[in-house]
RNA sequence: GGGUCCGUAGCUCAGCUGGAUAGAGCGCUUGCCUCCGGAGCAAGAGGUCGCGCGUUCGAAUCGCGCCGGGCCCA
C-alpha cells in the first residue's frame, strides 16, 4: 500500500538532497502517528546541515499529495512526516489479502537469484542433538524467507564421512560387536561409547550373521566403516523429516577426496602464488584477505586439515552456479569463518559471496535441571527425544523464537506445557480462536467475499488491519537479515492483537454490515496467521 | 593473552541499516465467563537499556575504553 507513497518520496528526496539517500517509511508504533512516517527530512537536513523541522515543510511543499495515495500528511515531531492514508486504501489492502491467499507475504523481491543454504552438516557419527535442532529450523527458517521473497533456493546438507573421527567410530562400533558376540572388545581413546552403538552392533548381527564377528579386525573395522555410516545417514535423515526438515542436496566429503576436488583446490592455490612452505608443512597466506594468521593445508604427515576439503566443497558450490551461499553454523565454529572468507578469496571467490549464520548452543533445561549432554558419557538428549515429547510445532517455535546469536534456554517442561507461558500455543490458539467463529456461524471463511466497509468499523479494526498490512514487509525484511524470528515476533503481536480485537469487537450478531465486515477482517487475520505459521513450518489448527 | 557473540523490567527475551513517552511474555496486584473458545481479555506496579567517554539536532542503537558471561583459538 506504501508503494506509490514510496516512489513520490524519492522522487522528492532527489530534488531536494540529490540521489542516494536511505530514508525510511514505515508504520509507526504509535497510532497517532498517522498509517505511515518517514525520516525523509531529516535524513535530508542532515545532509545539508539544517534544520530537520525547516527541511520537513520544503518536503511537505515539493510533494504532490495526489500522487502519494495518503490523504494528509503533518510535520510532527524533530521532523518526521505522518502520512494518513485514504479509507479506501486500507480497504484496497484487505482485498490484497484476500485475492493473494495463502500466497500473501509473497514477494519477488529475489526474483532470478540463486541462493544455497546449507545447514545441519552434522558428523555422522551418532544422532542429531538438541543443538543441530536449533541449527535446521534456523536453516529451514532462513531457506522458507528466501523461498516467500522469489529466490531460487537449495537446501543443501553437508557430510563429514571423511576423516580420523569416522574412522574412530568404526573402530568403537567393531569394539562393541566384538562384545555383543561375548569377546572383549575395546574402544579406543577418543572413540564412541554411546549406548546407540550397542544397538547398531545387535542389529548388524542380526542382519549379516553372527559370523560377522569372525571377520579379520581390518576387514570388520573397513565393512564396519560402511555400515555405520550408512546406518547414522538414515537415522539422521528420518530424525529430520520428522522433524519437517528435508534436503534437496546431499553432498560428501568423502566423494569430494575421490573425485580429486580436495587435490584440485590445493594445487589451484599453490598455481595461483597464495601458499608457501614452512616447518614441512604447506601454508595458504589467509592473512592476505584479513585472517589473524596464515593457515596450514596440509600438515608435516601431508594429511589435509580439514580447511582443505571445506574450501573444495565451496568451491564446488560456487560452480553450481549460486549467487549466494549462507551457512548455518554452530557458535562453536565461528572462529573459522574469517579463515573461510579469506580461503574463499584466495579461489577468486568474491567477497560477501558466503553468508555465515551462526546459532549460539542451546542449553537444555527442565524446569530448574539443567539437562547434561556429553557424548562421552552417552546420555544427552538427542532431537528426536526432544521434539517427541514437546511435539514438532514446540520445538520449532521455540528454535526460531530467538535470535541465532543470542543464547537459547530451551526448557522442556515450557515447551511442552500447554498453557499460557507457551507462545506456539498462544499464536495457534489466535488462529484455531478465529476460525471458531467461522464454525459457530456455520459459515465457511472462503466464502465471506466483497470489499470491507470501513466506515461501519472502530480503530481497533482498522489497527488489527493496519497490522495485517505489515505483514509482507516484516517477511521481506526478516528474509534480508536471515532472521527468521522476526516473523515469530510479528506473529505474537499480531496474536496479541487478535485476541484483542476477539474480545473487544464482537462479530457474530452485529448489525448485519458490522458482521460481515468483521467476518472479512477475521478471514484475512487468520490467513496472514496461518501464512506466518506455515512459512515457518508449523501447523496453524483450526481447533485445538 | 587474541578473536567473536552477548549484557535491556524479578525471570526469559524483542527492539539495534541512529529518531517521537524503551516493548512483550511469564511472575506479582486488581478486575472480567447469561455473550463467537477464560489455553483468553483489561488495568496497575516494576527500567541509571552493564559502566564511562565520544560522534550527532537526536544514542538502547554508531565509535573507543573498561567490567561481567558464553564460545573459539593460543
Amino acid at each position: 500500500m506504501s508503494e506509490a507513497l514510496r516512489g513520490e518520496l524519492g522522487r522528492v528526496a532527489e530534488v531536494l538532497g540529490g540521489g542516494d539517500l536511505d530514508f525510511t517509511l514505515e508504520q509507526p508504533r504509535d497510532p497517532s502517528h498517522g498509517d505511515l512516517a518517514t525520516n525523509l527530512a531529516m535524513v535530508l537536513a542532515r545532509r545539508e546541515r539544517t534544520n530537520p523541522r525547516a527541511m520537513a515543510a520544503r518536503v511537505v511543499s515539493e510533494l504532490d499529495m495526489g500522487a502519494t495515495g495518503a490523504s494528509a500528511v503533518e510535520i510532527a515531531g524533530p521532523g518526521f512526516l505522518n502520512f494518513r492514508l485514504a479509507a479506501n486504501t486500507l480497504a484496497a489492502s484487505h482485498s490484497a489479502i484476500i485475492a493473494a491467499g495463502a500466497a500473501y507475504g509473497r514477494s519477488g523481491i529475489g526474483a532470478g537469484v540463486r541462493v544455497n543454504v546449507e545447514f545441519v552438516s552434522a558428523n555422522p557419527t551418532g544422532p542429531l542433538h538438541v543443538g543441530h535442532g536449533r541449527g535446521a529450523a534456523q536453516g529451514d527458517g532462513i531457506a522458507a524467507l528466501l523461498e516467500w521473497t522469489g529466490h531460487e533456493v537449495v537446501r543443501e546438507f553437508y557430510i563429514n564421512d571423511a576423516g580420523v573421527q569416522i574412522d574412530r567410530l568404526a573402530q568403537s562400533l567393531w569394539a562393541r560387536i566384538q562384545q555383543a558376540a561375548g569377546r572383549h572388545g575395546m574402544i579406543p581413546d577418543g572413540g564412541y561409547h554411546g549406548a546407540y552403538l550397542e544397538e547398531s552392533a545387535r542389529e548388524i548381527l542380526g542382519q549379516q550373521g553372527a559370523a560377522f564377528a569372525d571377520l579379520a579386525a581390518d576387514v570388520g573395522v573397513a565393512r564396519c566403516r560402511e555400515l555405520v555410516l550408512v546406518m547414522q545417514r538414515a537415522e539422521q535423515d528420518t530424525t529430520l523429516a520428522d522433524f519437517g526438515v528435508r534436503f534437496d542436496v546431499m553432498s560428501s566429503e568423502q566423494r569430494a577426496y575421490e573425485a580429486g576436488d580436495v587435490d584440485a583446490t590445493v594445487a589451484r592455490l599453490v598455481a595461483a602464488g597464495h601458499t608457501f612452505e614452512e616447518g614441512g608443512a604447506l601454508w595458504l597466506r589467509t592473512t592476505a584477505w584479513g585472517d589473524d594468521r596464515d593457515r596450514v593445508l596440509r600438515k608435516q604427515d601431508g594429511t589435509y586439515t580439514y580447511f582443505v576439503p571445506d574450501m573444495a566443497y565451496h568451491l564446488d558450490k560456487h560452480r553450481r552456479g549460486f549467487d549466494l551461499a549462507i551457512d548455518v553454523w554452530g557458535a562453536d565454529h565461528h572462529g573459522y569463518i574469517p579463515r573461510m572468507q579469506a580461503g574463499l578469496q584466495a579461489l577468486d571467490i568474491p567477497e560477501g559471496w558466503l553468508s555465515v549464520s551462526v546459532v549460539q548452543l542451546v542449553k537444555v533445561v527442565r524446569g530448574t535441571d539443567e539437562v547434561k549432554m556429553s557424548k562421552r558419557s552417552g546420555d544427552f538428549v538427542t532431537l528426536r527425544d526432544l521434539y517427541e515429547e514437546t511435539g514438532v510445532d514446540a520445538a520449532r517455535y521455540w528454535f526460531l523464537m530467538r535470535r541465532g546469536d543470542s543464547h537459547l534456554v530451551f526448557d522442556i517442561e515450557l515447551a511442552k506445557s500447554r498453557t499460557d507461558e507457551n507462545p506456539v500455543y498462544y499464536v495457534q490458539m489466535a488462529h484455531a480462536r478465529l476460525n471458531g467463529i467461522f464454525r459457530a456461524a456455520d459459515t465457511d471463511p472462503d466464502s465471506v467475499t466483497g470489499e470491507i466497509n470501513l466506515a461501519v468499523l472502530g480503530d481497533a479494526d482498522r489497527d488489527l488491519l493496519r497490522k495485517l498490512t505489515a505483514f509482507p514487509e516484516a517477511v521481506a525484511r526478516a528474509a534480508r537479515e536471515h532472521e527468521p524470528h522476526r516473523v515469530t515476533t510479528y506473529l505474537e503481536d499480531l496474536a496479541r492483537m487478535v485476541h484483542g480485537w476477539y474480545h473487544g469487537c464482537r462479530v457474530l450478531g452485529e448489525a448485519p454490515g458490522v458482521q460481515h465486515a468483521r467476518l472479512l477482517l477475521a478471514r484475512a487475520a487468520r490467513q496472514v496467521l496461518a501464512n506466518g505459521l506455515t512459512l515457518l513450518g508449523i501447523s496453524a489448527p483450526d481447533r485445538m
